[in-house]
DNA sequence: AGCACGCCGACT
DNA sequence: GTCGGCGTGCTC
């Protein structure tokens, strides 16, 4: 009897995104299972495409209505043996591409690796018998007790608040005679320095039974982590105690290694797969096949969501609002969007775990469909707002920081660290002639010259080029003068006047993953903070006012996730002073409800008709398809279309338009553009004048773009 | 994407 | 009468 594989091409094109089927020839009959790479012929034989088998079917089962009548071809060849392509990887890639109205292959791309050979024939090779190390149960500290557990036993979905400070992870005592260890599980010192209100939660009693003995990674009483980092780390391995797999998805490279060194306390590493970009191909096939074997915790950045984890218990994300989480290739899905559609595929439990809430979340809590989940008898940071500072002269120290928040900094500094908050890189955001004032341009480009050090050569910002012996072109004039205060003139500032204390800059070109926890004065760019083990002294948050002058739908919600992760730098309950910064915002940081924000936000983009109440596409193309792709919608959108206005991407002449619509039509209006896009991809299109171009898609589509509206 | 099929102008 | 133009459509 012969067989019939079910594929996936591995093509771009919107009109191929659906499954081929064709004849197993007899000689790859065994190997050939879904997962498995294949190469097929693709109309008029010469011409192979990769491609993935998908379903093994006996050719007597397929149905002559529903399956391809004509003459099947036949697999050219089989790649490997090795199936990449797990059944619910692939399942996930199908339900994500249609939500997008975008192509299963594209979301393959971010999911498999390319081929490795050496990895796939140490996996053939692996010893079938071996069983790996179990993992022990650890109480979740922090939260009500078991509180946490129960929602990933129950495969439940939540919201939950982190916690706000370092804590100290333990690993699981030795239990060399279990029953007479009743006093140490893991224990999270969740207030190492008040120890007032220790948590009740970190002192349970230890697990009944032992597997081999995790070794705590470096110090001997146990690891600082962020808190949200020892959350996940007991999340996952309390999943993993429970043989099954958790995935957490966490921005970027510097969250992982927190995550990881977070994890090596309480979990084998053997049971720790990493998924992230800057993996070479080869340990991201050797981490994909490895997570298909047993149960494991896979982490990592955007990938990981996609990790094909066996048995999977837990999906969770840290941070959710990170604008990291925005994937920038087709179909541009974000990984939340991606983790709410592998939850509801699954049946895992789902946690969004961050400080600062994003509307996206807190709309998906106003549902109902997310739980809340706030931390137990734990300190928040003391978040101290001050009024506004302003200074016509504003980059004189003593003007940008209130004396309040001064002198708690310089008396902080003599305990530890004190960690300054600014908003931008280098010396400041520009320079502007010092006699009129004109801000000071590139001759060669136009761009805004800046200076990268003290009294440096002004430089263009754009092009590089060199500004010797610049005159200010309006009153002639040779000098400039900064504006604007950057993290090394915030610094210089601090260093003369704290004269006795260790300064260190952190920014994106000179990143510290850590300091240690001696006097210091710590000047940081937003999302550059260093850890420190304890947490900071004190935190001085400024340049608040000039983050929140951006233009943009997300800008109060990122500055306030930006606030809220540098204040959950400070040890428990460390003074935070938020400069500058009055009104609502300031009352959610002091009281820390950074809930509230968000429902306030939403509430006013539901009336608006503006993401995430509602969601939107972007179509770009000619004025004709645009119009006819609106009108193929019917009363799909909700709100006035925007648009279509011309746009000079990708081509002179082209439209865009944007439409918004409920959730609820969301599947219809991704499969009606799906099928607009298909039907002018087979129609090439002349374009206008007569010459012949190298057409650009007539039509293309792009869900859930948030882009277009940055500069609303 | 490629490539075959199909219906209108100048050619051995 | 046909050779070939590239618009149109399909790929198991």
């Amino acid at each position: 009897m012969a067989t019939v594989a079910r594929v996936v091409l591995d093509s771009p094109l919107p009109q191929l995104d659906r499954l081929f089927d064709y004849r197993v020839p007899a000689e790859f009959e065994d190997d050939c299972v879904p997962g498995v790479r294949v190469k097929v012929p693709l109309r008029s034989g010469a011409r192979m495409t990769d491609a993935y088998v998908v379903e093994v079917v006996p050719d007597d089962a397929l149905s002559p209505e529903h399956d391809f009548p004509g003459e099947l071809s036949v697999i050219e060849e089989l790649v490997s043996p090795v199936p990449v392509l797990a059944p619910e990887v692939w399942r996930l890639a199908r339900a994500v591409a249609d939500r997008a109205a975008g192509v299963a292959s594209d979301v393959l791309r971010l999911a498999v690796p390319t081929r490795q050979v050496r990895p796939e024939k140490a996996w053939l090779e692996r010893d079938p018998e071996h069983v790996p190390p179990a993992v022990e149960a650890v109480p979740v500290t922090g939260y009500a007790d078991g509180a946490l557990e129960a929602v990933i036993d129950a495969g439940g979905r939540a919201a939950v608040s982190a916690v706000p400070h370092p804590v100290l992870l333990a690993a699981p005592a030795p239990a060399p005679t279990p029953a007479t260890a009743p006093n140490v599980g893991a224990d999270v010192d969740v207030d190492a320095d008040a120890g007032a209100d220790a948590d009740p939660t970190a002192d349970g009693p230890a697990p009944a039974d032992g597997g081999p003995q995790p070794v705590a990674a470096d110090a001997p009483d146990g690891v600082w982590v962020p808190g949200w980092a020892a959350t996940l780390a007991q999340a996952a391995a309390h999943t993993l105690a429970g043989e099954r797999s958790a995935v957490l998805a966490v921005p970027d490279f510097r969250d992982v290694a927190d995550l990881e060194r977070a994890l090596h306390v309480l979990v084998p590493p053997e049971r720790v797969v990493r998924f992230d970009a800057k993996q070479t191909n080869g340990q991201r096939a050797r981490a994909l096949l490895t997570a298909r074997t047993h149960p494991v915790v896979a982490i990592g950045s955007r990938a990981a969501v996609y990790a094909p984890a066996a048995e999977l218990g837990l999906i969770a994300l840290w941070d959710d609002g990170d604008p990291s989480f925005a994937e920038q290739r087709a179909p541009y899905v974000h990984t939340r969007d991606v983790a709410l559609v592998r939850t509801a595929q699954s049946g895992a439990a789902l946690l969004m775990l961050s400080h600062a809430r994003s509307t996206d979340v807190q709309r998906l809590v106003e549902l109902g469909w997310l739980q809340e989940l706030t931390p137990h008898r734990v300190r928040v940071p003391k978040v101290v707002p001050t009024a506004h500072q302003t200074n016509a002269d504003g980059y004189a120290a003593q003007a940008r920081i209130p004396s309040s928040a001064w002198r708690a900094a310089r008396e902080a500094s003599r305990e530890g660290p004190v960690l300054v908050q600014v908003s931008n890189p280098g010396f400041g955001t520009g320079l502007v002639c010092s006699e009129c004032g004109e801000r000071a341009h590139c001759r060669v480009c136009g761009g805004p010259l800046g200076s990268p050090h003290a009294g440096s050569t002004p430089q263009c910002r754009f092009c590089g080029s060199l500004a010797a012996g610049y005159r200010c072109p309006t009153c002639g004039n040779g000098t400039l003068k900064p504006v604007g205060q950057g993290a090394q003139r915030t610094a210089d500032e601090l260093g003369r006047a704290f004269p006795n204390t260790r300064i260190v800059v952190a920014d994106g070109s000179r990143p510290i993953d850590e300091v240690p926890a001696r006097p210091a004065v710590v000047v940081a760019t937003r999302g550059a903070e260093p850890d420190v083990a304890g947490g900071y002294a004190c935190v001085l948050l400024l340049d608040g006012e000039r983050m929140l002058a951006r233009e943009g739908l997300r800008v109060q919600e990122d500055v306030l996730r930006v606030w809220a992760n540098a204040a959950a730098k400070g040890a428990p309950g460390a003074p935070v002073y938020l400069v500058g910064i009055g009104g609502k915002l300031a009352n959610a940081m002091a009281l820390w409800r950074l809930d509230l924000p968000a429902h306030d936000e939403l509430t006013d983009r539901r009336e608006l008709f503006f993401p995430p109440a509602v969601r939107v596409a972007t179509l770009t193309g000619t004025d004709e398809a645009v119009t006819g792709a609106v009108e193929a919608l019917g009363d799909a959108p909700v709100g006035p279309v925007l648009g279509p206005v011309p746009v000079e991407d990708p081509t002179p002449g082209t439209v865009r338009a944007i439409v918004r619509f409920p959730y609820g039509h969301g599947a219809e209006v991704a499969a009606t553009l799906k099928a607009e896009v298909i039907r002018r991809s087979s129609t090439r299109r002349v374009v206008a004048g007569g010459t012949k171009r190298r057409a650009a898609p007539a039509l293309r589509v792009r869900m859930d773009d948030a882009e277009p509206f940055s500069e609303v």
